[in-house]
RNA sequence: GAGCCGUUAGUUCAGCGGGAGAAUACUUGCUUGACAGGCAAGGGGUCACUGGUUCAAAUCCAGUACGGCUCACCA
């Protein structure tokens, strides 16, 4: 009961208590904020800006927590880290949220006009961005906030004009009319990336077209039979001896009567289907290829909403689908139509409104890439190369780069930088410049957008104060040391910011680029709203807390991988942040009183404390080396077993011996390694679990504010002790030993019984003698006798350990069959390993060609294994005989 | 069609050339002066399959099967 009143901190880890308040607390310190100190050198991130359609899901928690974990590890070893925050404006996910907000409301954008539909997305975006921050407090994410940036802020449009005109100006910007993905619901262009394409139940149609002046037919298949209406070909292979013959000649479009001509085009695979392809310029990419190529009309059949147009006939007004059915029933009345075919085929849906893609024939601008890309895959042969981690993305990058095609960059929205063109009322003369043109009245500007991701492209140095090259930011931060993001956006936005950067900064954006893969369900489906799959993060720290959520997040896979998301684990790393809380309650129970100035490291040190801080020492080893690679899963582990496995299930039983005892100097220097100890270790856990390792490191014997801005550990050589390690090994095997014999006979630990140690030399006697208060702790015997020579009694149980054996003697409880079962067991495990070990080291070519070190290992373990073979089968005789 | 990833304990995953590991679940004991969300002991795997390289292969190479992903093509 004392105990319980020395220490505020209650025997069960609460995280709610813990983390309230204490991001404030790191705020109002402006720990996070990059001082800009001459004497450190720079380490830089930048956030990948959330969108700010709605609110952060797991898959931000996990990215953001990785940047939090390096960001904090960085600062700690003494970098001047800057993590820029800021938030993307997202065009066309965050105008179709704000449309579907006012169609709830009986309006929509047309009625309500650009000016007040701005309006209405800018509050749209103040009540997200909002919500965005608080669930990175509720993280504990370390971001300068002094630092945030919109995509849509005035310096970073500056940044997009900049690049706009400087790219049209040289060229690589471009305004023309071509075939792009069309999406009908929210009437925008869209990039091939926008683009997924599905697998779906399709039907093929096949006609016959019939040849003016003749009673032929030519055969065409479609799985799209309402574009009929705009085609303005025939194509066939020009060596196609089918129908060289027909090559010039004329055939009479059905229902539309139209007059189209039979043309040859080695694009037309022979192979294929009937050898002749129906040609629609309008609607189909390679249609518009083949057309430009015979100068062909371009007709278009559609509205931008999908619906028929006047060029369509009896059939304006239709939507496309009722289209679709009616021409087909009219083709069938005619006989043109003669058979209809099953067939699943890809078609491609808008990324973001699901909504089937129309190729479609509109002006749009693009950016020119080969250049752009040529210029990105230099770099990658360069030493000032992006590195992917893990290695294998570069490849994915690259080979996307290879196939580079030209990027439609304007949307047919308004929430987005306005592109920067304006259009001479009278002479449709066209202007491209950052301000609008001087005699602004007879100039209107380009209606349309920019992709979202023209202005995500320019991130990393347009948050810093580009285009001004001078601006002190962009000087000291870029390029920024590693960006980490999910393989799904490689495309869409790693290349492009790469590109971007090499053409207007000349260097790479980011040095690594740390790629993950995907949170998963239990079952390993993708979390989503229509599955209903999905779990909130903020549910997770509602229930766990942030650090037990960022800590299953850090160790539940390794680079690149996906991960599977359980509450179990999640709830066993809430048992792993117990521990450490019960394990710093224990400690600072036992240290009142005690102070920094208290810490006193040069005593005389126990086994214990030699060893623990050995393996301290190999932990900050792992754990550093471990961190830098970013294999958080590795250094996690390390951290958990240490401070499980040897600091709590070891280490602190055996500081009870000191800590309860009398000896105040003894008393002292556990009190100071146990501090210290932990002080280390919470600085390590920091990056990872930065809430709980912050309050205890508070209630530790401490100097500074915070452990946010505590030196990271370093490997301390003095204290690396082999012969402690060497010493404590034995200890346990016999400690070991012991348990294992007790609860073979069923014999509780708090039954005393005598416990005889036969060493193997007088060393090992002394040894043993030295730690005989850890063995009488332990294994709690009535007597403990520790000899080279001893009377070894017949009714024991025994156990054979390196340097060792043990014996228990423990009369009337042994069942002697069941002993010799177990020793021949042993015997026989003993038997095996020799066996493979000297076969091993029989053979010739193991021992010429393994290195050295490896041969001379299995020597000593051959003979470590032969000992105890020997003493086995001793043992075994003696109680048979 | 091309490429990438995965296949290891009931489950989720590490390990990636020298004796099969962790967490969790399971079995058995334990009112052990931090923690029963704990402690201790234990069972559980032809490391998908077939070949090859090597003194040595879960680990490297080739191929096969199954699962997943990406790109391209599909008139």
């Amino acid at each position: 009961m004392d105990e319980e009143q020395k220490t505020s901190l209650p025997s069960k880890y609460n995280p709610k208590a813990v983390e309230e308040d204490r991001y404030q607390f790191w705020l109002k310190g402006k720990y996070f904020e990059a001082t800009g100190d001459p004497e450190k050198e720079p380490f830089t991130i930048v956030i990948p800006p959330p969108n700010v359609t709605g609110r952060l899901h797991l898959g931000h928690a996990w990215d953001m927590t990785m940047q939090d974990t390096i960001s904090r590890m960085k600062r700690m070893q003494g970098y001047d880290v800057l993590w820029l925050p800021g938030m993307d404006h997202a065009g066309i996910a965050t105008q179709a949220k704000v449309e579907a907000k006012l169609k709830e409301q009986g309006t929509n954008r047309y009625d309500l006009g650009r000016e007040k539909f701005m309006a209405t997305a800018w509050e749209w975006k103040k009540e997200y961005a909002d919500f965005i921050r608080s669930q990175w407090e509720s993280l504990g994410l370390g971001l300068d906030y002094s630092r945030e940036r919109f995509t849509l802020d005035d310096g970073l449009s500056d940044a997009v004009k900049e690049v706009f005109v400087t790219l049209y100006e040289k060229g690589l910007i471009y305004r023309g009319e071509y075939i792009i993905n069309w999406d009908p619901k929210t009437r925008t262009a869209l990039s091939d990336i926008e683009v997924i394409y599905e697998e779906v139940e399709g039907k093929f149609y096949h006609m016959r077209y019939p040849i003016k002046d003749s009673d032929e037919t030519i055969e065409i298949a479609t799985t799209r039979p309402e574009t009929m209406l705009g085609d303005t070909a025939v194509a066939v292979h020009p060596q196609d001896e089918r129908y060289t013959h027909l090559i010039g000649k004329t055939v009479i479009l059905p229902i539309v009567g139209r007059e189209i001509e039979i043309v040859a085009d080695e694009y037309v695979d022979m192979e294929l289907g009937s050898g002749a392809v129906k040609i629609t310029p309008a609607h189909d990419p390679n249609d518009f290829e083949v057309g430009n190529r015979h100068n062909l009309e371009r007709i278009l059949i559609m509205h931008e909403d999908g619906s028929m147009n006047e060029n369509a006939g009896k059939y304006d007004g239709l939507n496309r689908f009722d289209c679709r059915s009616q021409i087909v029933k009219d083709l069938q009345d005619q006989g043109v139509l003669f058979n209809i075919e099953n067939r699943t085929h890809q078609v491609g849906h808008s990324e973001r409104s699901g909504v089937v893609v129309e190729p479609y024939l509109s002006t749009q601008w693009f950016v020119h890439m080969q250049p752009l890309a040529d210029a990105a895959m230099g770099l990658q042969s360069k030493e000032e190369k992006v590195n992917f981690v893990p290695e294998r993305f570069e490849g994915t990058y690259l080979h996307w780069m290879e196939n580079i095609r030209d990027w439609v960059i304007s949307r047919q929205l308004w929430w987005g930088h306005r592109i920067p063109a304006w259009y001479h009322k009278e002479t449709k003369e066209i202007y491209v410049g950052k301000e609008a043109p001087a005699d602004s009245e007879n100039w209107e500007q380009d209606e349309d957008v920019l992709d979202t991701w023209f202005s995500s492209a320019l991130w990393p140095f347009s948050t810093m104060g580009w285009p001004d090259e001078n601006a002190a930011d962009f000087k000291r931060y870029f390029p920024t040391d590693v960006l980490v993001t999910g393989y799904d956006i490689i495309f869409f936005w790693v290349a492009r910011m790469i590109f971007q950067s090499k053409q207007f900064t000349d260097q790479r954006p980011f040095k690594d680029v740390l790629i993950h893969g995907l949170i998963r369900d239990a079952e390993g489906r993708k979390m989503s709203k229509s599955l209903g799959n999905g779990v909130d993060p903020m549910d997770v720290v509602e229930k766990y807390g942030a650090d037990s959520l960022r800590y299953f997040l850090l160790t539940g896979s390794t680079p690149g991988q996906d991960l599977r998301f359980h509450w179990e684990k999640v709830e066993s790393t809430w048992n792993f942040a117990n521990k450490v809380w019960n394990a710093s309650r224990f400690s600072l129970m036992n240290m009142e009183g005690f102070t920094y100035e208290d810490i006193d490291l040069s005593g005389e040190k126990s086994l214990a404390d030699k060893w623990i801080l050995t393996r301290l020492n190999e932990t900050i080893d792992h754990v550093t080396k471990n961190t830098n690679k970013y294999e958080f899963g590795e250094a996690g582990r390390h951290l958990y077993n240490f401070i499980w496995d040897e600091l709590c299930d070891w280490y602190i039983e055996m500081a009870k011996l000191p800590l309860y005892g009398e000896d105040e100097e003894k008393k002292n220097t556990t009190r100071s390694v146990l501090a210290y100890v932990l002080d280390q270790t919470m600085r390590m856990l920091h990056p990872f679990m930065p809430f709980i390792t912050e309050e205890i490191w508070q209630q530790l014997p401490h100097v500074g504010e915070s452990i946010t801005t505590a030196a990271w550990p370093e490997v301390r050589n003095v204290f690396h002790d082999e012969v402690a390690s060497k010493e404590m090994k034995r200890l346990v095997s016999i400690i070991k030993s012991v348990r294992n014999i007790r609860a073979e006979v069923d014999t509780p630990m708090s039954k005393q019984v005598k416990l005889l140690i036969q060493a193997e030399d007088n060393a090992i006697v002394r040894e043993l003698e030295k730690n005989r208060d850890y063995l009488e702790r332990f294994c709690n015997p009535s007597e403990l006798v520790i000899s080279s020579q001893l009377d070894i009694p017949e009714q024991a149980m025994s156990a054979v350990i390196t340097g060792a054996e043990i014996y228990l003697p423990l009369e009337g409880l042994i069942d002697f069959e069941k002993e010799i079962n177990r020793l021949e067991r042993e015997l026989a495990k003993w038997n095996k390993e020799v066996e493979r070990l000297q076969k091993k080291l029989a053979n010739e070519g193991f021992v010429k060609k393994a290195p050295q070190a490896v041969v001379d290992e299995e020597k000593q373990k051959e003979q470590d294994y032969l000992e105890k073979q020997a003493k086995v089968k001793t043992r075994l005789e003696e109680l048979k005989g």
